[in-house]
DNA sequence: TCTACTTTCTACCACTTGGTAGGCAATGCT
DNA sequence: AGCATTGCCTACCAAGTGGTAGAAAGTAGA
């Protein structure tokens, strides 16, 4: 892999987990086993570096979720795509989505710039969840603070691993996919209209 | 006010707002108009600040919501005066709950002495949505998860301040009351069993 | 007033931080 | 071959890190 590769998963990973104040370049450059000089030779800050990250895990999160669009019905089929496709990313590169939840704790201007990335994705999802409450597939209500909400959640269940392993929850992939289905569950009533 | 209380305080803020590593005795010291070494005479370390800041915080956490027990009837009131409390507590001291979500990311130690202090409150919550499930009052399922999955949402919704107003949503005390109405008819059809 | 204690300070230290300057080998183009 | 470019390196630096040692200043009781 090119080196600027190596770079910027194994940045993505310790931002997302140890924090941008958390991470140094000389660690970094330890784990790959170079200088942190030729960190700084492709990309030229600490700081653009962590763009490069965030920019990566957008573009990655924003594939999983247009996949999930693409190869999904309407309705609720949709959203229980799209959450067990998060589940897996949050299994397989829990970075990416703790990177996400780490900018948003920075704050500007890497959370500015981040947005603008997610921005299309939250406006896509806002759309899709009005016309949707219109059909009344879904329960009525501000569709903006819906996708928020539902962000959180999913966030949440997705980014807490340490707390519940701390919780003695087990981590076991039977034990996610258990949390998985009851957070469906959970969206699920939350979501869909009572059938009367 | 006790330096050692004031200390504390400022530290809580720079820990939930910057984070751990994102903080330094040096700034903290500043901000208060002494030197480091004060801190350092008041709290032997670092580490034994931020265990101080946490305590403080998971202490008001359970005031707050032994209160919200104390004051509430059973069944869903229960659940909607503790999540006002705890919307009045991220609006009124954002910090604390800021803080718990940093240590969450922290990890051991400092997260499973935390989680010492937060245990009975979750085991708490966890009895007595068994037993309002048995009665019928709340929805059936893992009421463990379930816990987990309305930290989440409270803890999302409650957090990510910095988030909202980089979308461009308003933080208005009127417009955080709305998010919290919203989330409230979120949880409230996700907990309360349909009607028939 | 003397003494003991608490609190805050100055001075310092070893170490780490992100970043600069410039060398040196490999690579590919003319 | 000559030459520029790329990629990684050594050497270095100013600023900041958490923490130690110990002096100075206040405070209270005898």
């Amino acid at each position: 892999m090119k080196t600027s590769d190596r770079i910027l998963n194994a940045a993505t990973i310790a931002f997302g987990e140890n924090g941008y104040d958390g991470t140094s370049l000389d660690s970094l450059a330890k784990e790959l086993g170079i200088r942190k000089q030729s960190i700084l030779y492709h990309y030229p800050t600490k700081e653009a570096l962590l763009d490069a990250a965030v920019s990566g895990a957008i573009e990655v999160l924003a594939t999983v979720l247009s996949d999930a669009v693409r190869e999904s019905e309407e309705g609720w089929d949709r959203i229980e795509i799209m959450v067990r496709k998060v589940f897996r990313l949050a299994i397989q590169r829990p970075e990416l989505l703790g990177l996400l939840r780490e900018v948003s704790r920075l704050g500007p201007p890497t959370l500015t710039k981040a947005i603008k990335g997610l921005d299309p994705l939250i406006e896509g999802a806002t759309d899709w969840l009005e016309s949707e409450m219109t059909i009344g597939r879904i329960r009525e209500s501000d569709p903006y603070l819906l996708v928020i909400s539902v962000y959180s959640v999913i966030m949440g269940a997705a980014t807490e691993g340490n707390l519940l392993e701390a919780i003695g929850i087990q981590q076991t992939p039977r034990d996610v996919a258990l949390r998985r289905k009851e957070l469906l569950r959970f969206l699920r009533s939350a979501l869909i209209p009572a059938v009367n």
